[in-house]
DNA sequence: ACAATATGTACAATATACTTGACATTTTGT
DNA sequence: ACAAAATGTCAAGTATATTGTACATATTGT
């Protein structure tokens, strides 16, 4: 049984960093559909690596400064 | 269209490294098949961002140092 | 040479991410 | 109060990741 892993995301906050750039915008940079930003900023669900790798490059900035993960201990 | 994204990995050197750890051994480790590994291992396509993320915690290190991307610029 | 272990391939089935489109709610500016 | 922009939700369809099974090839040790 895989330890289930929790993802979080500071996506809206570095939104907001980058002179409040709106879903929109992002997605656009992301080469996303607006509801996938939606989706994975709500944290409903996680992306793939590739997408995660899109979304830091529209911020400039690390994917480690975007995603994070907890593990869930048995 | 979205800038198509090429990501690579260090997996297999990540492996020897670590004491010449099987794919069987990584896939329990990080809680997925042996299929998957070797797919991912071998670049047939991208996993997704937990699954990146198991692998480099399997090898105790940073989904940074696991994983690289670069931009194809169109 | 043989057996055991590790790696690779192929395929169908399932799970999950992503998209499009349409509509509801909230926020912002005038 | 009103309009416009931004955010959020729902659902159906497509694309992609992940799995299991089974078999093929390579590598290692005795």
């Amino acid at each position: 049984m895989p330890s289930p892993i929790v993802i979080t995301n500071n996506i809206r906050k570095l939104r907001f960093f980058a002179n409040e750039m709106t879903q929109q915008e992002l997605a656009e940079k992301a080469g996303a559909s607006r509801q996938t930003i939606i989706a994975i900023e709500a944290g409903k669900y996680s992306p793939s690596l590739e997408m995660a790798f899109r979304i830091a490059d529209a911020f400039g900035v690390s994917i480690t400064e975007v995603f994070a993960h907890e593990v869930k201990e048995k």
